[in-house]
DNA sequence: TTAGTTGCAAAGGCTTTGCACGCGC
DNA sequence: GCGCGTGCAAAGCCTTTGCAACTAA
């Protein structure tokens, strides 16, 4: 995986404009910060988010955030993930479909790449009758710092 | 899968009393109806089984159902899930790896058998360091009902 | 202009916690 | 009798909602 790309830097601000321009939405400030933010760093919390943005857009509110965030899970420039048990995490969607990794002990959240080929978990065995539109696979263990802390 | 056991009559409490002892909680009143209505109706919310079991065993407090399926949760005879969006559901643990489907309209729940063979899914092609202890899939999509209502 | 967004405050749903009484073992 | 479970009440966390002021297009 290109590691140059994860340690880019971020995007201008005009290419984040631009994203959130092109999905039909408003560009304003507090969007612009928090597009910016989650691209830094994804997996986030909008607790989280918030205390970034807010640092950088003072006047910003949680309920801002919690509202442009839901914005930009409608529009698809964002994913909405909820662990159970964890307060919901977002991510910029990268279109491919990647499924994630929670740490039990600490909550630390990593991607991983689908285990099998396409969109195997899309064909249940057995669906009966339902319509199947998407499929979640969320693995469960332990990250290396834990398992390391679990064994002194 | 046999269809006689799913249509099964409710086991007697004997049997539910034996499950509860085995996994080393003490038997009562309110265990014992709680894990009857849950044999009876899986895929329930706390405030669904705490209806149920109050009209069987009306001193029964939310509170207790709650601190009851914990305890089920932890022993290992009660398993929660929590599709994101809903209220945890809780089921009677039958041991087998299955997996949900969950309708986005109605939310109503239906087991599925895991897709591929055995367990694939705790085989993520990159877990990056990561120890992968357990994998959860959760199928989005409509049940039968919600299709027809939707193309009238 | 005008529809879409934000700020502020408050409420909401679901779940957990604290403490005293009571019951299973 | 001892200790786990329960009832009751209250708080907690995360998130959504309502309404007025504002601003991007």
């Amino acid at each position: 995986m290109t590691e140059t790309e994860r340690m880019r830097a971020a995007e201008p601000s005009h290419v984040l404009a631009d994203s959130i321009r092109a999905s039909g939405l408003k560009v304003t400030a507090p969007r612009l910060a928090v597009l910016r933010v989650l691209d830094r760093a994804p997996h986030s919390t909008a607790e989280r988010l918030f205390a970034t943005v807010r640092s950088e857009l003072p006047g910003t509110s949680l309920q801002a955030v919690y509202g442009v965030l839901a914005a930009f899970t409608v529009a698809g420039i964002a994913r909405k993930i909820e662990p159970a048990g964890s307060p919901a995490l977002f991510e910029r969607r990268v279109g491919d479909n990647h499924h994630h990794i929670v740490c039990t002990r600490c909550r630390a959240v990593q991607d991983v790449d689908c285990a099998v080929g396409e969109a195997p978990c899309l064909t249940p065995s057995s669906a009966s009758g339902f319509t199947v539109h998407a499929a979640e696979v969320t693995y469960w263990g332990l990250c290396p710092d834990c398992q390391a802390a679990l064994v002194p």
